[in-house]
Order: C-alpha cells, then sequence, then structure tokens
DNA sequence: GATTGGCACTCACGTACCGTGAGTGCTACC
DNA sequence: GGTAGCACTCACGGTACGTGAGTGCCAATC
C-alpha cells in the first residue's frame, strides 16, 4: 500500500506537470508516454480513480482527462522537498539589476518589474513597513509661523512626510533643539520602542515647549502607526491576460478588482508567515477572497537581514503555474532585496 | 446642401450615442425610432451611405448595421460645443473626497481611484513634475562621516531623496551653512532658474568648501531632471474586464501592457496641450501606439492655480466610451486636484 | 432635388444534426 | 496488484439550413 501511495504522488505530480505545460486535461496512455512510470495506462487509470475519490483530481466532462484540483495542486507543493535555486547568470542579472537603483522607489520599482518578469506572473511588493523600520532620521522644518513639516526618513530609505498645524508660532531655537534631541532618541528604533523615550523626551523641555514637543510625537506615532501607509506596487498585470491565454476566461475582472484593492492584498499578505525564510503558497480558496478562487499567491517575506521580515513580495498567477519556478524565483527576489536595503 | 449636411452630422452624432449606449452596429429604422430626425429611413440610409463614403461609419459586415470609425468619433467630438459640468452633488462629493488627503500620495491616489470611478475605465494621474514645480525646501543631513542626504521638498508636496558620496569628511557647520544659504537661493525657484543662482552661490563659499556645494548642487540639479522620476499612478484597470465586457476580446493584454509602460504613457501625456484649461483627447491610432489603437485617451493638465499645467491627469476607456461625461470628469477631478494642490 | 415607400438581396447568427476519437470504467485474466 | 480488452460516453468540429435585421437601389412623390 505505501508502494502504491508513492505512486499515486508520482501520478499527480506527472499530471501536475502536464497539465501547467498543456494546459489540457491529462489522460491515462499520454501519462504514461511522458513519464517514466514503468506501468500500463490501465494502472494509472485506478490510481487517477483513487486520486479523484482523494478529491486530488477531477474530470472537467466524462470522457476527458484529468485535472488537479486545489487539494491536488496543495498536496503536489508540500511534497516539492527542496526549491531549486536559479542560475547563475539569472542570479547575477538579478544583482546587477537592483544595484543600479538610486532610492527606494526605484528599488522597489525594480524589483516589482523584474519578479513580473522572471514568473510571467503578477509580481507585487509591499513597501517596507513604517511601522517596522528602524527610523534613521526625523526632520522638522518650519513653514511659515504656524506649520511644522515633519519627515521621516528610515534605515530602508523610505521617506515620509506630513505638515503639523501649531497654536502657538514657532520658535526656532526651540525647533532646533527638538529636532537635535529626537534624532538622539529616536535614530535606530522602531515604533514600538517609541514610547519608552516619550516621557524623557518630554522632561527634558521646559513646560512651556511642552504642546509643540507633544504634536510633533504625536504625528510621527501617527505616520508610523497608519495601516493606510502600507503601500503595494503592482506588476505584470498584462501577463494575466497574455498571449490571449484563456487562463481567466471572463474572470479577469475580478481578479483585477481584488488585485486594487490594497486592502485585499495587505489582508493576504498579513496572514502569512512572518519570517523572512519561508516561501509561503495560499492556493485557490485558501486566499478567503472570492476574485481570487482561480489564482495561486505564492509570498516570501523580506528585510534587512536580521531574520524579522519587513515586508513582503510575492506572485500572482493561475492555480496551473509553475510552482516551483515561481518559488524559486519569488524568493531569489527578496533575497537580493533584503541585500540591495541592507547595504 | 448645407442643411443636409447637418442632418448627417446629427445622424452621425445620434449613430455614437447609440452605438455608445448599446454596443451593437446601429440600423436606419431603429435610428429614427430612437431620434426625432423628422425623417424616414430611407432618407437616413442615404445620410449613413454619404458618411460612410466620407470614411466616418463602417459596416462590420454587409448586411449590418453602421458603426463610427476613428474619424467618426473625431468628428463627434469636435462637434461638442461644450463640456457639460457635473452636477452639484457630484462636485461636493469630489471635492469632499480629495480635502480629507493627508499627503501628496494620498491626493494623488484619491484623485486616480476618484476618476477611475467616475469614468468607469483606467484612471491615469501623473505626479506633480519635479522640474516644474517650484522648491519649498531642500534638507542636508549628515549620514555618518561622508555620505549626505540630500531631500528636496517642492511646493507641491513631493518629496525626493538621494544620497551624496562625499571625498571629504563633512563639516557640520559648512553644512549648516550650506543648507541656509541653499533654502534662501533656492526656495520657489523651479529647475530652470536654479542655474542662474548657481554661481552665487558657490561663490559666496571658500573654495575649500566648494566640492561640497558642487556635489549638492550637482544632485539637486541632477534629480529634478532625471526622466525617470517621472512617476504614474493607474487606477480602475479591473474596469477594462468589466461585467464581461467584450470591448477588448482578447485583446485586452497589448492594453494593459501598454499602460504599464510609463514611458509609453509619458510620451503620451507629453504630446498633449501644456496648458491647464483644454481637455484633450486622441482616437485610437492618434495614440500612436499599437497597443492603444483600440482606445481613446482623454486628458487634461493640472496644476497649483497659476495658468501653466504641473502635470496631467487622464482617462483611458474603449473607443465607444462616453466622451462628453469622462471630458467632464476629467476635467472636474483636475480641477480640484488644482485646488487641493494650491490650498 | 430631396424624400419616401417598396422590394429584392445579403449574410451573420442560432439551431440542429451527425461522425470522430480521446478517454474512461469495468471485467476477466495473469 | 497489475494488465489487456472492450463497450460506453461525450466534447468537439463540421455541415446544413431557416430566420431576420439591415442594406442598396429604383420609381414615385412632394
Amino acid at each position: 500500500m505505501a508502494q502504491n501511495d508513492d505512486r499515486r504522488v508520482a501520478v499527480l505530480r506527472a499530471i501536475v506537470e502536464d497539465y501547467v505545460a498543456t494546459r489540457e486535461p491529462v489522460g491515462s496512455r499520454a501519462l504514461v508516454e511522458r513519464h517514466a512510470l514503468g506501468v500500463s495506462p490501465a494502472t494509472i487509470r485506478n490510481d487517477m480513480a483513487a486520486l479523484e475519490d482523494g478529491g486530488y483530481i477531477a474530470q472537467p466532462h466524462t470522457s476527458a482527462g484529468r485535472v488537479p484540483t486545489d487539494k491536488g495542486y496543495r498536496l503536489f507543493v508540500d511534497r516539492l522537498d527542496d526549491i531549486k535555486p536559479l542560475s547563475g547568470p539569472e542570479r547575477r542579472a538579478i544583482a546587477a539589476f537592483l544595484e543600479d537603483a538610486v532610492d527606494l522607489d526605484d528599488v522597489v520599482d525594480r524589483s516589482v518589474r523584474l519578479l513580473a518578469q522572471l514568473t510571467h506572473q503578477v509580481a507585487v511588493v509591499q513597501y517596507p513597513s513604517l511601522r517596522r523600520s528602524a527610523l534613521r532620521h526625523v526632520e522638522l522644518v518650519a513653514v511659515g509661523a504656524r506649520h511644522l513639516l515633519v519627515v521621516l526618513i528610515t534605515r530602508t530609505g523610505r521617506v515620509e512626510q506630513r505638515t503639523v498645524e501649531l497654536e502657538a508660532p514657532l520658535d526656532e531655537l526651540v525647533v532646533t533643539q527638538l529636532r537635535a534631541r529626537l534624532n538622539v532618541a529616536v535614530a535606530g528604533r522602531v515604533l514600538a520602542d517609541l514610547g519608552t523615550v516619550r516621557e524623557d523626551l518630554r522632561q527634558a523641555f521646559p513646560p512651556a515647549d511642552r504642546p509643540l514637543v507633544d504634536a510633533v510625537l504625536a504625528v510621527v506615532e501617527e505616520t508610523l502607526a497608519l495601516e493606510g501607509e502600507e503601500r503595494i506596487v503592482l506588476a505584470g498585470t498584462a501577463n494575466l491576460a497574455r498571449g490571449g491565454s484563456p487562463d481567466f476566461g471572463r474572470s479577469l475582472g475580478p481578479v483585477l478588482e481584488a488585485l486594487e484593492e490594497q486592502v485585499v492584498l495587505l489582508r493576504l499578505l498579513s496572514d502569512m508567515a512572518e519570517d523572512e525564510a519561508t516561501v509561503t503558497v495560499r492556493i485557490g480558496r485558501e486566499n478567503q477572497h472570492e476574485g481570487l478562487v482561480e489564482t495561486s499567491f505564492v509570498t516570501t517575506g523580506y528585510g534587512t537581514g536580521d531574520g524579522s521580515a519587513v515586508a513582503r513580495i510575492g506572485s500572482v498567477g493561475p492555480l496551473r503555474m509553475d510552482y516551483p519556478g515561481t518559488m524559486a524565483a519569488v524568493r531569489a527576489v527578496a533575497r537580493y532585496l533584503s541585500r540591495t536595503l541592507a547595504g
């Protein structure tokens, strides 16, 4: 029975591979011809019947071959023992392409295009989360007498700015002091740590200046915490409709809609593993979203190399995607992205 | 004959309207039934034959009704005498929605979503061009001993940052001086004006410090001038595939590809009028791009209210789009966007 | 000269109707 | 458990045909 099971998994794998390659339901005969399974079509048919009973494959109609189900793809992915690395030239191309980036926007933009091109699917890159990034610098700029521009710059190179309206006119000296103290206190810290320095910072100023200090601190924390400040960029949506591919017949609309809703993507991304190394795969209904039941989502985290992810990167494609290849590409781009940000 | 021509234009208009509404070739009988043209189908048929000779309409096949050609849509658009304004509630909704934005990214994001929703098409918004925006502030931040972070902030709220690597170690005092002088010299100016202040600024520093001054000025000018720094955001691509609409049969791929190529969009946008008020329409082949021959592009400029556009905003849809409605929506969003940025 | 009613003609579209063949499930046999 | 044989199913592609919307043209009319 165990040997039997092994072969059945092999049959499932063969079915997935052929279906991914040909986009056509695969029959028992074609299977033995294209794979060295060592048994006859009739035997394969029995295995297929068993796989169908188990819900791993299905027939589009009675007299057709079999097609993997969500559950079948799931087993296929779970049984992949290792992700084969990309080839040397590919890796070098990735590294070279990312190295030329001039700033964070450019890094993210290049990464997402690169991943879209490598996978021939839709690529998704989440900007380094503000709340999880360490601050590099806080800049205060007086704009007129009663407005203060607060600019946050993170270690990952993200820049965010906000204007504070003040009740009292600005004293340039206090601003200078506050800027200096704030940077000493805040540099290298992430949002979660800010609470601990807050009181110290307040106490360092005379009571008269505290409203300003409070206002600035409030805006900093608010900006870092703001859910809406999570940003996501996409590339390769054209790949969904590529070459007249009928992967998504008329159902392309819902997919695009889902992808455009950053909220949806964010929820999906945040559902996945938090660490930097694991490549997570969500197949069909596992995405918990109506528009994405005919897609799979392959993601992994990236960061600055210290193990905890600062954001995520991923690829969305049809259920019948090249899982091993996509997983390898996603992992590779994430690694080089991490490296670029850390460097 | 002149009267004849008038009616023919009326017939063309009726054909465009019906075809836009029904997506089906329109015949002579349906035309007289749905529009008060005051003549019989046979007369209409004569007019249609004339319009077809003129290249304004065409028949998909012999026994079908007529469909407008690019040239037909062009005449239709050219004969629109005025753009009807949006309704009061619509305008208030736009204003209210844009007012809540917290920063430039948010303003742009809201504008593009809004326009996509109003037109049920793809919306395109170009970020305020760096080179055409006046600078509000330049910030210099020492990062380690030999790196200087240069942050540019424009009047329109755009923030751009770049790191300069220096040959000599930084002198904090020189940085402070440079920051102060730079801001005095540069505030309120656009790229084109920078050349005029450059020498003055250099001369104000002792020769020893000039390499630093030069490096900073170079990076500022380079950043402002960089073609690649033009940014464009899209929304509503899902609308292209909406409701199983067969507007773009299998040709949706090329359209998405074209829209993803920022270079293509930039060229298109820059081809159009420079002023802030005019609404420009590009129909089909007028877009000069293979992927967009089945689309029309309606754009206008926006700015900070002084008449010269700082960037453009537009909507892309099928040839059979609601031109008057789209033009009104584009113009309205552009106006409120300008107002928001100026305020 | 423009407009109209009449009329023959065209042709996409939908429906119905096979023939074909890939693929299956089942059963008997090794 | 694996295999060979066989009857059965059914999507798919091709052909044939009736239907009707729409046209172009012509002669009659205003």
